[in-house]
DNA sequence: CCTAAAATGTTATTTTTTTAACATTATTTT
DNA sequence: AAAATAATGTTAAAAAAATAACATTTTAGG
């Protein structure tokens, strides 16, 4: 159970996010209580140090405030093998050309390749995680088409039957998707089941299918698998996968960058 | 040459800078004038826009604090009826408790409802536009639904057939609904056509249905009508409104929320 | 349902800040 | 240098906010 004082403090704090500082009147008036009330919701505010107190009003301390869009992006300097993904996003990046259509799996380097994109050219992007779409969005000559659903916290992905139909409706030139295990005798997986329709659904969706992962995916299986290595046209990665990776694809007819 | 003056109005930013807000007699005791000198200094750089001045003290404007979030959203201190805007949001998202659904249309007034919304509640939130989502996208106790579908730059919209799908299956609490104009005689309306369906669909789709839009909106047609005033269970707006409105919310049942 | 405790509201008083009017000191102009 | 002007300081009254003491309402426990 959650007290009326609780919920006060919360009004208060979520006030101050707004509009910082604020004064006890203020408040008062919109909380619908008296100052002496907000006074003493204050003075607790204080002692735990969420506010800061001086005379006419209160104030978020510094290290509250809003701010970091990072907070939204998977994408970050101190994830693994973050150099080889920047790498492999700009080759994918690099590929293509004014007009192209794209369709950009999830992943972080799918979020690198987002970033990588050219924005003066006029693509058409179909996207599916709120850091993908956070960069291209910034992309104002490009089309952006957001499937969309229910919202996966821990992928930053959006995805439902309806956006799997409107995903059926497009087609792509091309379509980078993304990994979280690799292996040639038991395919390519990921690790959300809930991954599985949509990935499924890019690779018929789209002309060209480009796989793009690091090499720390190779040699990895996960619970859920979504295609063979052999449906793909072109595979991005760094120079450290295993051997027998470079002939399978050399044998099967499947472009290997390595970056 | 430069004068005192000058010196002063440059000293008492840095001071600020340094230690934000601060008050009329901290800067009087730092830079050893008056406290009458430091009012008139306060004055002209309240004019000039580069504090804000509340009782007690002076603090530097948002605007030169910029953070990166602002960069993907409409609300903005320096757009019109800002304020208002503000409260009616913030009124707004007070009238929700723990555990409610909740739909949020497009628009600024709606985005400053995302702002507001605490975080500490589990929530249910269907919303439309990309500035909402990175509001909600951070309520990590929230569930949060996207419909999706095609980019509309201007409003930050996704919109699409599979989108009104998705919202068709979910049923809200409450929904917040914006509009462009209201008008006794000509109805509710927004800007452009896309957004049409959507709303009707949010009518439809909600058991109390909240209209909220600043009093500049009142007396205003736009091409594409959605809704009667009457749909409406709740009007959220500023004290600027026409007292027609007040006199038809009264005879229709209307709650009318000034803030 | 009643009681005790906690939370909130009311009011008067004290403190602090703001405003305004006027005095003084600097600065500029002639 | 004297007069005019601008800038700053002083003071008292007004306004706003903080505090404290007590009244009332709400809530939790029996």
């Amino acid at each position: 159970m959650i007290s009326k004082q609780e919920e006060r403090l919360e009004k208060i704090l979520s006030i101050l996010k707004l509009s910082n500082p604020a004064t006890v009147n203020k408040l008062a008036q919109l909380l619908e209580v008296s100052h002496m009330t907000i006074r003493r919701d204050i003075e607790i505010l204080e002692r735990e140090k969420r506010v800061e107190v001086f005379h006419g009003g209160i104030m978020l301390p510094d290290s509250q405030r809003r701010e970091n869009w990072k907070e939204y992006t998977l994408a970050d300097a101190t994830s693994i093998m973050c150099e080889e993904k920047k790498r492999i996003g700009l080759k994918a990046a690099l590929m293509l050309k004014n007009n192209d259509s794209l369709i950009l799996d999830t992943g972080s380097t799918a979020e690198y390749i987002s970033q990588s994109l050219n924005p003066e050219y006029s693509l058409s992007i179909v996207c599916f995680t709120l850091n993908a779409l956070i960069h291209v969005s910034k992309l104002k000559k490009s089309k952006i088409i957001f499937p969309g659903g229910y919202f996966h916290r821990n992928t930053l992905m959006f995805e439902s039957e309806e956006g799997i139909s409107i995903l059926k409706k497009n087609r792509a030139a091309i379509a980078f998707v993304s990994a979280s295990g690799i292996s040639l005798s038991l395919g390519v997986t990921c690790s959300n089941s809930y991954e599985r329709e949509t990935k499924k659904t890019i690779m018929g969706s789209s002309m060209k299918k480009v796989l793009v992962a690091d090499s720390s995916k190779f040699d990895i299986v996960h619970s859920t698998y979504f295609a063979e290595l052999q449906d793909f046209d072109t595979v991005i990665t760094d120079e450290g996968i295993p051997d027998k990776y470079r002939i399978f694809c050399k044998n099967n007819n499947i472009e290997l960058l390595t970056v």
